[in-house]
DNA sequence: TCTGGGGTCCTAGGACCC
DNA sequence: TCTGGGGTCCTAGGACCC
């Protein structure tokens, strides 16, 4: 048995905490260059913003409707998500941290009443930190991330299933004709592993509800859509196929990519860009203790707009893999210069760590260059320079190569609408008057 | 004017091996 | 007419997730 517990609207949660003027109001949160809608209120969801919507097709919604946007503030959600998942944890045994506003909680030995105890969590995140959630009870994973979504849509929208399944929906107290009714009135695409391709695809076949996708014989969805399908499909009938993980599993790739605030052309503002990118992404390499093997480069016109297109990526080797930021962004540097072609209005670009290993997989390296004592002195520095930029904050130390200005005015984000790091940054604490 | 960023897994097909 | 059988590894592309 086992828990969904997943935040309501988390970013936009996150907002309200510290600006209580934002409750009962449309708030959006917008993606970096305040691009388009990645968190809605439910007041937003009820104007019809849809997710991922771009923010210049729903603008007029701020004076017609009082529509709040804000720019992202990865920095308060990241660290008001430490906080929920440390209290989402007191649920059960386990947990695996599946997203930045959601856990699966393993509920294995846990005694008395589960709806109960979830409802007391769920209080005490409420009143510890001030982030609404919802909370699905289930045998599988699938099946609790349906009853997430129950729920939710119960609490949101009255009427839409029975009431007593609003806010905490344990879905193994059911009997079967309820269990049925519920996924009869479920849709199918609201699966967790059905999207919008598969979706489309069912209900040409007449497959609308969670209930007809149960339905369907096990060979059809395994010769139709793979094992990948077959599985989500035992899963909604109570069998486990996804394990719960306790332990984070490394990353295989460690990605930097970024649209540009304005369109770029230059090799020289590309070349900080990535190599900004570049320090980013090595700093989460050193944390993860991992050395990357190769390194991907790409940059692309905007696929929305017309002119010329240009689209191309590379992949450079390293000789040995490599966490040191130098090394990384040289060859990102390289990689970007053997692709650049210049006369293209380039929206975005970016780079990719590849072929990890862990940091002890040390292999020497047959190079006279660079001596045993010469990487350790490295690694050295980069210990130095991650801890000075955790204490005294980002780029306090960085790459010549990146530049000073953080790309303002070409290549750098458009965030016109960021609140403060109320959490994070001592200049930014919020001040209570009496 | 203006359309996010960061991940995972699976499959098919080609190159290559004995 | 008729052209083996059984593998591995890699890559590109497509689906999904939040």
């Amino acid at each position: 048995m086992l828990a969904l517990i997943d935040a309501s609207n988390f970013y936009v949660s996150c907002e309200r905490v510290f600006r209580p003027s934002l409750n009962g109001r449309p708030v959006i949160v917008l993606s970096s260059n305040d691009g388009c809608a990645i968190a809605r209120s439910n007041e937003a969801k009820a104007l019809g913003i849809k997710m991922g919507e771009p923010w210049f097709k729903i603008r007029h919604l701020e004076e017609q409707a009082g529509l709040v946007a804000l720019s992202a503030n990865f920095t308060l959600y990241g660290d008001m998500s430490d906080r929920m998942m440390s209290l989402a944890a007191g649920l059960g045994p386990t947990q695996e941290i599946y997203s930045i506003d959601e856990s699966f909680i393993g509920l294995h030995g846990v005694r008395g009443d589960l709806v109960e105890r979830a409802w007391k969590i769920r209080a005490r995140i409420n009143q510890w930190i001030g982030i609404p959630c919802g909370i699905g009870i289930a045998h599988t994973k699938t099946l609790a991330k349906l009853a997430n979504h129950i729920a939710k849509t119960a609490e949101r929208k009255p009427g839409s299933y029975p009431d007593e399944l609003a806010t905490v929906c344990d879905l193994s107290r059911l009997g079967a004709d309820q269990l049925r009714d519920v996924m009869s009135s479920t849709d199918v695409g609201e699966v967790w592993g059905i999207g919008r391709q598969i979706s489309t695809q069912l209900k040409e076949r007449g497959v609308t509800s969670v209930q007809d996708f149960v339905d369907l014989p096990s060979s059809v969805v395994r010769s139709t859509w793979g094992v990948v399908l077959e599985r989500t499909w035992r899963e909604l009938r109570g069998e486990p196929c996804i394990e719960l993980s306790d332990v984070p599993t490394p990353k295989k790739q460690i990605a930097c990519t970024r649209s540009f605030g304005q369109p770029v052309t230059g090799l020289t503002e590309l070349r900080e860009a990535i190599s900004e990118f570049t320090s980013r992404a090595a700093e989460k390499l050193r944390k993860q203790r991992h050395l990357a093997g190769q390194v991907l480069v790409f940059a692309r016109t905007s696929p929305f707009r017309d002119g010329p297109r240009f689209s191309k990526s590379v992949v450079v080797p390293l000789i040995r893999p490599s966490a040191d930021t130098t090394e990384l962004a040289n060859a990102a540097v390289k990689g970007l210069r053997s692709i650049y072609e210049p006369g293209f209005q380039l929206a975005k670009a970016g780079m990719m760590l590849l072929d990890l290993v862990p940091d002890n997989f040390v292999q020497a390296a047959l190079d006279w260059a660079a001596p045993l004592n010469d990487q350790r002195d490295r690694s050295k520095l980069m210990r130095a320079m991650d801890e000075v930029n955790d204490r005294f904050g980002k780029r306090t130390v960085l790459l010549g190569s990146s530049g000073l200005t953080q790309g303002a005015n070409t290549w750098g984000m458009r965030q016109l609408r960021r609140t403060p790091c109320y959490t994070t940054r001592w200049n930014e604490v919020p001040t209570v008057r009496a």
